[in-house]
DNA sequence: TTGTACGCGTTATCAT
DNA sequence: ATGATAACGCGTACAA
């Protein structure tokens, strides 16, 4: 909050012109550069540590330096800390500054965002899901927009890679000797575009690799509410009446946890006599005993990524592409997968 | 994104002058209101839809309109979502705007955020902490400012009022008849001020509260680290060692989890055999079967406050007091603590 | 190569 | 009761 320095403070120590600062300072405009004047400009702002105001800059050239997050409520999951930062960091090295909303799920509070960001003049707009779901958005007006973790209508979107990460965690399994598989949270509901729009995918890939290694799961258990009671009750079906499955996949950490009580009443051991498999690795996937090997939501990535790519369209003038950018989704390999040598048995 | 709307279009459009309108807009200037043409200003702003742009009437004024929110990291627990969504909402009524940063914890990157902060004019500056610790802060310059959730030397701070927390934990046990009880958590490094300013208020409230019932704990497990699986430990001597205990106090739900974890492998109910509470109301604490009773950290109540107090400052220039603002701490009543009726024995 | 002048949208001072 | 006018800090076409 000191006193501010200005173009005029540095023309006075200089004694040139304010334009000519200016002029030198943004360095593009005009002729060349006169290297020798240009190097006294520069030392003069470095000495008094200018920095130009953005809302005199803003007010001449229209562009404010804003961009807007908006997003449905923050973080829930471990990482979703990890996607705010991804995205302030980048946006950071553009210069840019981000102002937060949050709407609650609620379309006027989503209205009222807009309208502030609008006569804040934010260069671009980004929206934030904590499940990818589809969302209906208003309409921007043309306004540069991006959505991380969700897909609307005509906008790009940054999306997890799930239909690879379902792969991967069924080969996992597979190469550590597993054949005897169970599922748990497959349902028709979580296809629902407006429920989520990668869980089709993470099935879809799933399915391949089960099927590119022959296999097919010995059981498998519904789940609409993916919760630890639900999946509690389905391991309980699995280890008492499939003990020949010898790897359970859950479809969130959740579950994953719920599977673990089920095997622990039972007096079973993970991964000894059951080795278990989960997504998102949220913070309480780390907690379980022993921590669960599952598939990391890359929010960080994600975040890193749909700024970058949002910040390109505002200085390009370029729309982003309507399409969906896949980021790769880490297996976090932890305590929780066996490998076995015969064919699997229990 | 649509073409913004001036001063001097609802000019043009009344036939008055500019600066007529900016003084009907802004009331309080010149003369009284000329109550009928004044009539015709606000119509025409309405009808036009008129909103002033910060970035002219910030350089006109100085005031910019946004708040810096600065925090080490964004949110790892259940209720840190709410504390962003408090602050904004409350920042939000007063027309304010918050831009955000995030430090992981690294010096240089506040140093960075601060720079910003300051070019950007930011009129107050708000540290979130995701734990209470005391922080040094660089100078500020006199830029208003305020703590949550921790505190800093010559800064206001807004707290949970921990103390009556630990009391209202340990009255909950006793009101249902428990009088055996043990305690997971304490430990020395907790008092330290750079790892908490709070569990020592905690931990009074619950000294406080046991001698008034005139209670000892029968058994207590010190803990430095407070992860699952050292209360797991903890908890198991607990429970083979000491079977007259009827309630388990974890000083948080982590811990809480390894005391279930301990429970279920010696095929104990909770709270059947044995009653648990715990602190703070992290996300996991709802997954646990049963649920378990717990004190929730108060975010978003802390959010908001710290954002009033923040702004009140602003607005009148009166400093902030530099002292501590409580919190209450609710609680949280769930299924893990069972009213018994004799004088406890398990 | 450097300086002049104007405009961005507001607010505030001072005449009218 | 209303309206010029200057100023906030900056960028740029244009003149020197």
């Amino acid at each position: 909050m000191g006193k501010r320095v200005t173009l005029s403070d540095i023309a006075r120590h200089t004694g040139l012109a304010i334009s000519t600062i200016s002029t030198v300072l943004n360095g593009h405009a005009g002729t060349r550069i006169p290297s020798d004047t240009a190097q006294r400009v520069h030392e003069a702002a470095e000495l008094l540590g200018y920095a130009p105001d953005p809302a005199a800059r803003g007010l001449r050239t229209g562009r404010s330096g804003i961009i807007g997050f908006i997003s449905d409520e923050v973080t829930v999951t471990r990482y979703a800390s990890a996607m705010i930062r991804g995205l302030i960091d980048t946006a950071d090295t553009a210069d840019y500054v981000v102002v937060m909303s949050e709407t609650d799920h609620r379309e006027e509070r989503l209205e009222r965002a807009l309208e502030v960001l609008r006569t804040r003049r934010s260069e671009g707009l980004l929206f934030g899901l904590m499940s990818a779901r589809r969302i209906d958005l208003p309409p921007l007006g043309g306004a540069p927009a991006i959505v991380v973790n969700g897909v609307a209508e005509g906008v790009g979107s940054v999306l997890p890679d799930e239909e690879r990460a379902g792969r991967e965690a069924v080969e996992h399994l597979v190469r550590r000797g597993h054949r005897r598989l169970a599922l748990i949270g497959r349902s028709d509901v979580h296809l629902d575009p407006a429920v989520s729009v990668t869980i089709g995918d993470r099935m879809a890939g799933i399915d391949a690799a089960m099927a590119e290694a022959g296999l097919a799961f010995e059981h498998e258990v519904e789940a609409v509410y993916w919760e630890p009671e639900v999946s509690h009750r389905g391991a309980a079906e699995i280890l008492d009446h499939h003990p020949e499955v010898t790897a359970i996949i859950a479809l969130n950490d959740r579950m994953a946890l719920g599977v673990y009580q089920a095997a622990q009443e039972r007096g079973l051991s993970i991964p000894a006599d059951v080795s278990v498999m989960s997504f998102d690795d949220e913070q309480l996937a780390s907690y379980l005993d022993p921590p669960v090997t599952t598939m990391r939501l890359p929010y960080l990535e994600m975040g890193a990524l749909a700024m970058e790519r949002l910040l390109e369209s505002v200085v390009s003038g370029a729309p982003i592409p309507d399409s969906r950018m896949l980021v790769p989704i880490p297996l976090i390999e932890r305590g929780s997968v066996r490998e076995i040598r015969g064919p699997g048995t229990a």
